[in-house]
DNA sequence: CCTATATTTCTGTTATAACAGAAATTACAG
DNA sequence: CTGTAATTTCTGTTATAACAGAAATATAGG
């Protein structure tokens, strides 16, 4: 599925084999299962050491490089939402703070567009904010949080509109 | 950027286009402004419409159709996020339930396999059930939960790892 | 009901990214 | 050092998706 999801087929492809695999393995034995070639193997598994969604082992008395992914889903999900976010969500903020930046100094540009400029960017430093600090947050308190669902509303003094 | 989210182009290029737009506006004016064909305008605004980012709205007296872009940021956000879940994360969570019940009925699978199928699926279930439940919750509730970020734990009565 | 205009669908082309195989580089053993 | 095995980088090919233009369909006005 993972050509749906921006990445290509072969990184996802080692990667689910990697995360099924119960022993470590090596870029030749990937390159066998999957029978694709060994340098596609190569970059994938570069990619995936990027993300951090695998890392390296030594295996005693084995020259080649062995590799096993993070088996841990939360560990995993965490990864690609930082992934994500330095490929994706920081350039969008430096590219938009560009554009409020230009749009700011042109007197061609009408109020609403600024305004709308400055929303995003608005709303981009918000979601940033708080992913940033639910980063730092306990595994296990996430896990909680997230078992919560929406109870946290009713939990926390929301109820009647007023402000905390 | 969008090319890089997963979302081609041209439909990236309507949809800031048409964000930043401040009267509504139809293909032709789409296609002119942007230098693209209308062909392909047309199939941009299918999508947009698709994922409900873009709304068609009836000018008096004009037989085109003129469309007008979501403009509320935290909106725009939460359709983005309905729309991959119906394309990316309900696919996803099929295709891990055919998984699990393949690999349950068959004994050559080592049960480490199925165990992390199964925790997959277990995930998927939980961040599911959280979005399908945070969805629900009033948007200036959900502004302010984001402006806590990670007070919210200490808020709850999350501290010494206590169950709720 | 017919005509004009807007819109969509279809088809072919082009651009882009994935991938394979070869060449080059690196790292290690003796 | 030197040779060998492993890995990476480079280059060309192939597959895929984006896009343009033409054809077809649909919609409203007369």
């Amino acid at each position: 599925m993972g050509s749906q999801w921006g990445v290509n087929r072969s990184v996802a492809q080692v990667h689910a084999l990697l995360y099924l695999a119960v022993d470590p393995m090596n870029a030749e034995q990937i390159s066998d299962r999957l029978g694709i070639a060994r340098s596609n193997v190569s970059n994938s598994l570069k990619e995936l050491v990027a993300w951090r969604l695998i890392r390296r082992v030594p295996i005693a008395g084995d020259r080649r490089e062995y590799f096993v992914a993070e088996v841990d889903v939360w560990e995993m999900a965490l990864r690609i939402a930082q992934g994500r976010r330095e490929r994706e969500i920081d350039p969008a903020m430096s590219a938009i703070s560009e554009c409020v930046a230009l749009a700011q100094d042109d007197r061609a540009i009408a109020p609403e567009v600024l305004q709308r400029l400055t929303e995003m960017q608005g709303f981009l430093d918000n979601t940033t904010r708080w992913y940033d600090q639910m980063r730092g947050v306990p595994k296990t308190q996430l896990i909680r949080l997230v078992g919560l669902g929406d109870k946290v509303i009713k939990l926390l003094n929301f109820a009647g509109g007023k402000r905390k």
